[in-house]
DNA sequence: CTGAAAGCGCTAACAA
DNA sequence: TTGTTAGCGCTTTCAG
């Protein structure tokens, strides 16, 4: 065993221990061109006896390529973003690119910053969520030289690429289904996030559609922090507490919806009979709740996945220059509380 | 509006553009050293208008400094670890450092592969989750020259600084909390996860603490892949029914724990008098269930803190020289799940 | 307060 | 198949 090196290792290091010139040391760890059996030999076992790991650092700046692609995404505490993470690392652990994670807590100024920061590592590629986002943050993604795919939501204009849903028409789908079962005195309920603009267009969509149809929601409630759980049950038991004659209500995501479909039974309404429920995400966790809420699935994997496939294809023969503009089509589950019984 | 350029901007480019040598842009650009207000506002005019953003892989060839302090983690899919995450931001967002993670699905090949590919960045620290890591991934550990904490873990030897519970010992406060409360018939549930170290730990100062009193394990069960919840109902349910005299349950994580509670109180089981539950995390977003969970808190967010707080103090005039070891104290909360009515 | 020179550790390009 | 040379874009150091 050797002592702890003050100095880390350098080629150098590993080309004296083997007797190999510099260069040929480089090509050996990085499985580059022709090297003899008997000299890559010498030269792996140096590096492993010394414990050499390469700098990256150096290895970019001199070949101008960085393996790192930046991820910008609002938050991590919203299982929706990890799952979007998973989608990403499925593709990009196949290849020698890195993702590297910036969280915005939906601000755009700390978007700004967290964008700055990683553009200074020169990655290979950004994916960033939403499409709204300052003036400088667009003029950093235009100027950077680099795939840019903007997930999650296409109601909008992208930089270059886009990967996601219409929250607009999730709304309006959802809003079409509950009109559908003759629902017809309907509650919302969401978070009090003026930036986040999916949840936004999602609420857009669906008032839109219920107008069109003469349909106007009839209470809404806001919350911010704390248990999302929890706090669909206290907004639920305010909001029927208001409004008795409520038979629908809509959450803007299903951590509430589950929330309230707990208060519901606990307080024996009939649901979907007496009032029906859903929510948006499709969050695989809240399997094995007593009634299966309605939900409409936000294809998280699926939008990791294309954008990372965007970026890793990008500037490979054979694939397109164009920018990509992928629009999933979310799938609408109906569960257990969104089929009104025949009465 | 310039066209987009095909090489990205340097210092070079600033320079020619204010007319102040690429030494005085550097220091303007990172508020060192003296400069007069008249060329600082000449170059930072320059660099907004050209869009300038540094090239941090030259500058830290250069300073030999990297503002990088790589986070290594099991999964992103268990809310445990987004939430060290947060822990960790909160420290380094007041600091130039900036955690880049990295996900090795419980693999201790692929965390051997990320340390590696993690540590060619030369970042200024290392936090990776648990004791337990190949021969190799220690020594790159103990040779990087960098501070190291492990986390989440205390029971073992740590590379360096350590920062955690003890598992065993919050399996056995479980397991006296049980007995305290009467229980005698006791039935174990889990992930089937050999290599999810803390996870046995806890089952092993479980089981050890209940041969103590004489006690042993009535039923095992353990699952792995899909939604907790389900899993939690289904695995409960089997187990009931194979072993009808059981009075209490334990879980190895809060989510299988509500999908039992939810299960219990479905077939009108009477909880905790008849049946006893617990389970492990003190997991927020289960607050507002029917019933409140006995469970025993993880101390996430202050393990995330501290280990920041480690790599941020090292080498700071004052700061210890000597790696920590510190052990938080989880807090059980009996919820209403492990109070045994009276009879 | 400002600038010039040297070099961080590696790889592209070329030469042998 | 291997080695040599010249930087990559920045910061350190030292001189003005």
């Amino acid at each position: 065993m050797t002592d702890r090196p003050q100095r880390p290792l350098t080629l150098r290091d590993v080309s004296e221990a083997s007797g190999v010139s510099e260069m040929t040391v480089s090509r050996v760890l990085r499985n580059r061109g022709d090297v003899s059996d008997a000299t890559r030999k010498k030269v792996l076992e140096a590096a492993a006896t010394l414990g050499y790991v390469p700098n990256q650092i150096a290895g970019s700046l001199a070949s101008q390529r960085v393996n790192l692609v930046a991820v910008i995404i609002p938050s991590l505490g919203n299982m929706v973003f990890p799952e979007v993470l998973t989608g990403i690392n499925q593709i990009l652990d196949e290849t020698p690119l890195q993702a590297v994670v910036g969280v915005t807590d939906y601000l755009p100024e700390k978007e700004e910053r967290v964008l700055y920061e990683m553009l200074s590592w020169r990655p290979s590629g950004v994916i960033i969520a939403g499409l709204e986002h300052t003036d400088a943050a667009r003029a950093m993604l235009t100027n950077a030289g680099i795939p840019v795919v903007e997930i999650m939501d296409t109601d909008g204009r992208c930089v270059d690429s886009m990967v996601g849903i219409s929250h607009r028409r999730a709304g309006a789908e959802m809003a079409r289904a509950i009109l559908k079962q003759g629902y017809q005195h309907i509650g919302f309920m969401g978070t009090k996030m003026p930036l986040d603009h999916r949840a936004r267009k999602r609420f857009e969509g669906f008032t839109e559609h219920l107008a069109k149809a003469g349909v106007e929601i009839e209470d809404r409630e806001f919350y911010s922090g704390g248990s999302a759980l929890a706090k669909g049950r206290e907004m639920t038991k305010t909001m029927l507490d208001r409004s008795p004659d409520l038979d629908f209500l809509y959450y803007s995501n299903d951590m509430i919806g589950a929330g309230g479909l707990l208060y519901l039974l606990d307080q024996g309404i009939d649901v979907p009979g007496q009032v029906g429920l859903a929510g948006f995400n499709g969050v695989e966790l809240l399997q094995g709740l007593p009634r299966q809420l309605a939900t409409m699935d936000a294809c998280r994997l699926e939008i990791g996945r294309a954008a990372a496939e965007i970026i890793r294809d990008h500037g490979q023969e054979g694939a397109s220059v164009e920018p990509h503009k992928i629009t999933l089509t979310p799938k609408l589950s109906l569960g257990d509380t969104l089929r009104r019984r025949r009465v």
